[in-house]
DNA sequence: TAGATTGTTAATCGATTAACAATC
DNA sequence: TAGATTGTTAATCGATTAACAATC
């Protein structure tokens, strides 16, 4: 960390945190070591005491974390309790598959609108949301104001998509495309998912 | 890189770079330089150099790299010729998608397996593939020797069928669940495609 | 030859680990 | 008090960037 700009290695591992306190806790576990910590993430105590205490001294000298305070801190920093309005764009296999299975609610998102230029597919339901053409998307954004969007689309179509949807007010993606965002969109907040760099990592470890 | 031991944030921009160099190819592009690479990804045109000489002398000083040539090299050491058989297991929606969505081909696998416990999509067929039940696996494995397998199951099922598959001869996984494989199965290469640590990233980030 | 750009070494930067005093 | 474990500083390690000689 430099001057309080937290890398997204720390993040990651926080959110790894996150998940498994919530399931200690859900079996009745109270308080925990960094080294208990460690021993099931297989991060060190070192790190993890480094993560911790970035964002503040959540911890007690001798004694360790408290499990529900601890998930209780981080859950703020990851702002998971904060209501996040998402709408997803792309209603394929991939788009399909992306709103039924991601746990938006446990992370505090909401699912709100799902649009797709396919006559086909407006009209249908995911979700208990109904697929909506993509020229109500302007209408829909309006009225909604939804932040985050998720991108489930041809490589070719984000460029014009996402600056549309950037003039409409949405301020974060999840890019399951192959496009980079991070050279035109330099100032918004991006997380990619990207299947072609798991295939090809996963290739070359193969044969390491 | 430390005694030869290639870091995986140098495959993920090899992969990168790779995707880049093909659509130039595609498009008669014969020539390019670290520089031109470093402007079309974000990258530095000193890293770009870095990464290529872990591997090899690839280009020739003051000319730059032929484009083909850089294309078969990178091809190679992701591997991404050779003849990788996969297997999918859990078809549900995500493992539907995921078996429609991804490009097996375009980096050297083929999906040559679908398994699922559940009566009702066993015998279904997805991408030409039949979906056969999960008791078949091991009748399968034997016949067809898949190296890699694709975990679209719940977390709780995972540790059986990761133990059994490995036992079966599979070297690799993309694991799109939660269970954190990195403690279990320390020497087997894994992928994780974790929708969580993405969401809950994202979310840290738009408070930011 | 002059200009360009690699290959490669050295310098810098950031992230991880180790160590230990503070203290519960 | 003695034992445990945090919070925090210092040391180490690795990755990125800068610089430049080699050379096409």
């Amino acid at each position: 960390m430099k001057n309080g700009v937290i890398s997204s290695q720390v993040i990651k591992r926080l959110s790894k945190y996150y998940r498994l306190l919530s399931d200690l806790s859900a079996v009745g576990v109270k308080k925990i070591s960094s080294k208990t910590i460690a021993e099931k993430t297989g991060f060190t105590a070192s790190q993890i005491r480094q993560d911790l205490n970035a964002f503040g001294g959540f911890g007690q000298q001798g004694y360790g974390y408290n499990t529900d305070i601890l998930i209780c801190e981080i859950g703020q920093i990851l702002r998971i309790n904060t209501h996040k309005k998402a709408i997803l764009i792309g209603v394929g296999n991939l788009g399909r598959a992306v709103a039924l299975h991601l746990e938006f609610e446990a992370s505090g998102y909401s699912l709100i609108g799902l649009f797709d230029k396919k006559e086909s597919v407006t009209g249908t339901v995911v979700r208990n949301t109904p697929v909506r053409h993509i020229s109500r998307l302007d209408e829909f954004c309006r009225e909604n104001r939804p932040e985050v969007a998720i991108l489930c689309i041809p490589k070719e179509e984000v460029p014009i998509i996402a600056d549309h949807l950037i003039r409409l007010g949405v301020k974060g993606f999840i890019n399951f495309t192959q496009y980079d965002m991070s050279l035109r969109y330099g100032s918004v907040a991006v997380e990619n998912i990207n299947f072609w760099d798991s295939l090809t990592t996963l290739s070359y470890k193969l044969g390491e």
